[in-house]
DNA sequence: GACGACGACCTTTTT
DNA sequence: GGTCGTCGTC
């Protein structure tokens, strides 16, 4: 425990970390060490004298990583034991954890489905198709009375309507309006709104949404914007639920303010509002995420929420030369809308940016892998040091195969999470119908997989049937009679198969925990065989994947039931997963490898060599900022983003011709490499572009510090993890045992707890005594602290060398004593 | 209900 | 250029 971390910081860390009279802002200039005040400020509110209780502070991130991290960094402040109980998280799970536990206020079970952007898609495209039939239909009626002849024209008129309601837009617009927290009513009162939704011929879209907003309530869901629109009506409309919740969290923080919208910051508002207790830590300049409804006015304006706020500027950086830092300041004046500060850098000054321009975009896919070997040759950087980071993920190709070509090893961030992919969904869904029958889009997802003869035609049925009926698609079909489904006897028969394996699935699941009705529902469901009816490569990684996620069940389970959770349910899982993205399960740091991404998701992240390509305009910036203003200055403030990721070596490229939608396309150098002061730039020898290199920048030898690599935090996915280091476990066995063939010899799982027994459970573990060293299968190595309780509740507080202090269960802890 | 052909489409994406 | 959704055929 390190209680002198005061003295780590400097001067306006430490004025921000220390001030908590009042309101706080926190401009934390790229690379000035947010984090770190974050997590003392927290350690510094829970050491003081009459200072907070953990579960008084609600500490809100944007990414689970990002919150994993810094309670990471705080339990090592102040030990596991207190910063476990902090309310820390990003909005939308902290969010949904209090919805859960008020669910029947708002008219909600606490069982509530949480539908991903795909589900909500899914939603919209059949609502949008139903809305448009009943309004084509009435128009034609109104117009030429009942006559069939016309069913021609109105399937064609529909369908032209249909290419002007297109799903994402609608799905746009919806989600906007509740991240601005309107609510269907507040929207078709909306004059604002319904004029934007004539302008862009869709006046429908109030009735689109507020049929949406019904369903989502009749299937028990939540999309992700609803947590926050139903958090804040939760707040709004039951002032003693806002009172209790006031009342415990006593401190409320904020991370990475700029990209908070409407919502978010409203419900901080009702929460801060009477004690103005709040601090908010952001940068304007890098807030990027306006098309998600991120509102940079939010961190411009708060002085003016909280008239009494003190303001507290980061402008230190402490990543980058100070070339880079003043490349990257001459750029970012040129935007009109920010907050003035100052970044400055103390380290070497470090070599120009180089600029380097391609003909086409292979060759700048050939200059950046050359230059990268040509680094690593002069200054011995590992593969780990070097990002290359584009504008748009299609980019990616090229540079993968320029890369291939030279057998330089590379990862590529962004495409499909594992939560995304086909037969992950499918599972899921079998889980989230468990849960919640009455969630929609799961029904839909596998009432006919594997298929069981239930077609479109049936499903389009039970569909019309409840909302006729205004019931769930679950309940029409449990009654198909009262709600008048017009079906066959065979059909019928299907359907209550289907009914009944899945009520033997919720019948089972109240004394089975997750991993046990997991497996059970992926064997009797059928999904096993019809993955395995063939070894295609795709069936193969099909299944590879049903296993990674039924491994990573068994994983939550164990470790829900180390921290001495014994019934882990699969409403549990499924929540845990709802709000998971990749990002969480991070594969990353299996080694020595070039990173590819986009500058939107290396946000946060730095690199010792970073390459900018594409930088054209159309490109970057995105042809889309057309002729607005606030569009073009977010574009500057994503080239920021993407500069001040680099900590030592920074270059921009170019292509003039490039490859796009299949046509090869002329391009020019974008604008912003001219906003950028030619004195930090080494531009390419080229007429018209060439100007006087600046000599004076000179040149630093940079010292090599051995064959090290940076340390990567060893933060982890809760479970689930695609780690090498976990995959060398063993595996429980889901695959019928007819098709055992390429699967990995597994270990028995034990019938009590579903829970596998493995070998490092040894006898030792009944004599654990503390100061002893262990080794455990996911933590490492750690040392026992204290060991309290005895039999079944004895548990031991380790502190582990790289994963901080745990808390653990010694009756199911995974661990073996070392010498 | 499965499969192949054809056409429309295309930014970024913390949850 | 690559993907996804729709439509027509067996």
């Amino acid at each position: 425990m390190n209680t002198n971390y005061i003295d780590e910081l400097n001067e306006s860390q430490c004025a921000a970390v220390t001030y908590n009279d009042g309101p706080s802002l926190v401009i934390a200039g790229a690379g000035s060490g947010k984090t770190r005040v974050l997590t003392y400020k927290i350690a510094y509110l829970l050491e003081q004298e009459n200072g907070y209780n953990p579960w008084n502070i609600l500490a809100l991130t944007f990414t689970n990583k990002a919150a994993r991290e810094m309670k990471e960094r705080i339990a090592r402040q102040v030990g596991m034991e207190r910063a476990r109980y902090l309310w820390m998280g990003t909005f939308h799970s902290i969010f949904s954890r209090i919805l859960r536990a008020e669910a029947t206020f708002i008219g909600f079970t606490s069982q509530f489905t949480i539908y991903d952007t795909a589900d909500s898609k899914s939603l919209l495209t059949a609502i949008i198709d139903q809305v448009l039939r009943e309004k084509v239909h009435e128009e034609l009626l109104r117009k030429y009375g009942n006559r069939p002849d016309l069913e021609e024209k109105e399937k064609e008129k529909v369908i032209e309507l249909k290419k002007i309601y297109k799903p994402g837009v609608v799905q746009a617009r919806i989600s906007n309006a509740k991240n601005h927290l309107v609510t269907p009513t507040g929207y078709a009162a909306n004059k604002e709104a319904y004029e934007g939704d004539m302008a862009a011929k869709m006046p429908a879209i109030r009735d689109i949404y507020a049929r949406y907003w019904d369903r989502c309530r009749q299937a028990g869901a939540m999309d992700f914007d609803d947590l926050l629109v139903y958090t804040y009506i939760l707040f709004r409309d039951f002032p003693e639920v806002l009172a209790r919740y006031r009342d415990q969290f006593r401190y409320v923080l904020v991370d990475e303010y700029q990209d908070t919208n409407y919502a978010q910051h409203s419900i901080v508002l009702q929460l801060t509002k009477e004690n103005q207790r709040v601090c908010v830590v952001g940068d304007d300049a890098q807030s990027i995420y306006s098309f998600r409804g991120a509102d940079i006015d939010n961190i411009l304006y708060f002085t003016k929420i909280y008239p009494n706020t003190k303001v507290f500027k980061l402008e230190q950086n402490y990543r980058s030369t100070q070339t880079i830092v003043c490349a990257a300041n001459s750029l970012i004046e040129k935007n009109e809308r920010q907050i003035r500060k100052a970044v400055f850098s103390e380290k070497e000054k470090g070599e120009p940016i180089g600029v380097f321009q391609a003909y086409s975009d292979v060759e700048e896919g050939d200059i950046v892998a050359n230059k990268i070997a040509e680094l690593r040759r002069e200054y011995r950087y590992g593969y780990a040091d070097f990002a290359i980071l584009y504008r748009t993920n299609a980019q990616s190709r090229i540079f993968e195969e320029a890369l291939r070509k030279r057998s330089i090893p590379y990862k590529i961030y962004g495409g499909l999470s594992f939560y995304q992919r086909k037969e992950i969904k499918d599972v899921i869904a079998y889980f989230r119908l468990v849960v919640n029958p009455n969630d929609e889009e799961a029904f839909k997802r596998i009432i006919n997989y594997p298929a069981r003869g239930i077609g479109d035609t049936t499903v389009g049925k039970i569909i019309s049937a409840a909302t006729d009926h205004g019931v769930s698609l679950w309940a029409a079909l449990c009654e198909p009679l009262s709600y008048g489904l017009d079906i066959n006897k065979g059909t019928h028969a299907k359907l209550q198969g289907f009914r009944e394996l899945i009520e033997s699935f919720i019948v089972d699941q109240a004394d089975k925990n997750a991993y046990e009705i997991g497996t059970n529902i992926i064997r009797q469901s059928g999904i096993i065989n019809d993955v395995c009816q063939d070894t295609s490569p795709e069936n193969l990684s099909r299944k590879e994947n049903i296993e990674e996620l039924v491994n990573g069940m068994n994983d939550f389970c164990a470790l829900r039931q180390e921290e001495g959770n014994p019934n882990v349910s699969l409403t549990d899982f499924l929540s845990e997963i709802a709000l998971l993205t990749d990002q969480d399960s991070d594969k990353a740091d299996d080694g020595e490898r070039i990173t590819l991404m986009t500058v939107h998701s290396a946000k946060g992240l730095e690199f010792k060599n970073v390459f900018v390509v594409g930088l054209e305009e159309n490109l970057f910036p995105s042809g889309m900022v057309g002729d607005s203003p606030r569009a073009l200055e977010e574009e500057r403030r994503l080239f920021y983003v993407a500069i001040t990721r680099a900590e030592e070596h920074c270059y921009l490229s170019f292509a003039k011709t490039r490859f796009r939608y299949g046509r090869m396309e002329f391009g020019s150098p974008s604008r912003f490499l001219r906003d950028i002061d030619v004195h930090y730039l080494q531009l390419p020898h080229e007429a018209g572009v060439s100007r006087a290199v600046d000599e004076g920048a000179g040149r630093f030898r940079r010292e090599i510090e051995g064959g090290f690599t940076r340390s990567a935090s060893p933060s982890r996915a809760p479970f689930g993890s695609t780690s090498s280091e976990q995959r060398e476990r063993p595996k429980a066995q889901i695959i019928a045992p007819s098709v055992p063939r390429n699967l990995k010899k597994v270990s028995t799982v034990s019938p009590s707890n579903g829970v596998q027994a493995t070998s490092s459970t040894s006898a030792s573990i009944a004599g654990v005594q503390a100061g002893q060293m262990i080794e455990h299968e996911r933590f490492g190595l750690g040392e026992v602290i204290k060991v309290e309780g005895t039999g079944d509740n004895a548990k031991a507080t380790i502190h582990f060398k790289n994963a901080g202090d745990k808390q653990l269960l010694l009756r199911f802890a995974r661990f073996k004593v070392v010498e």
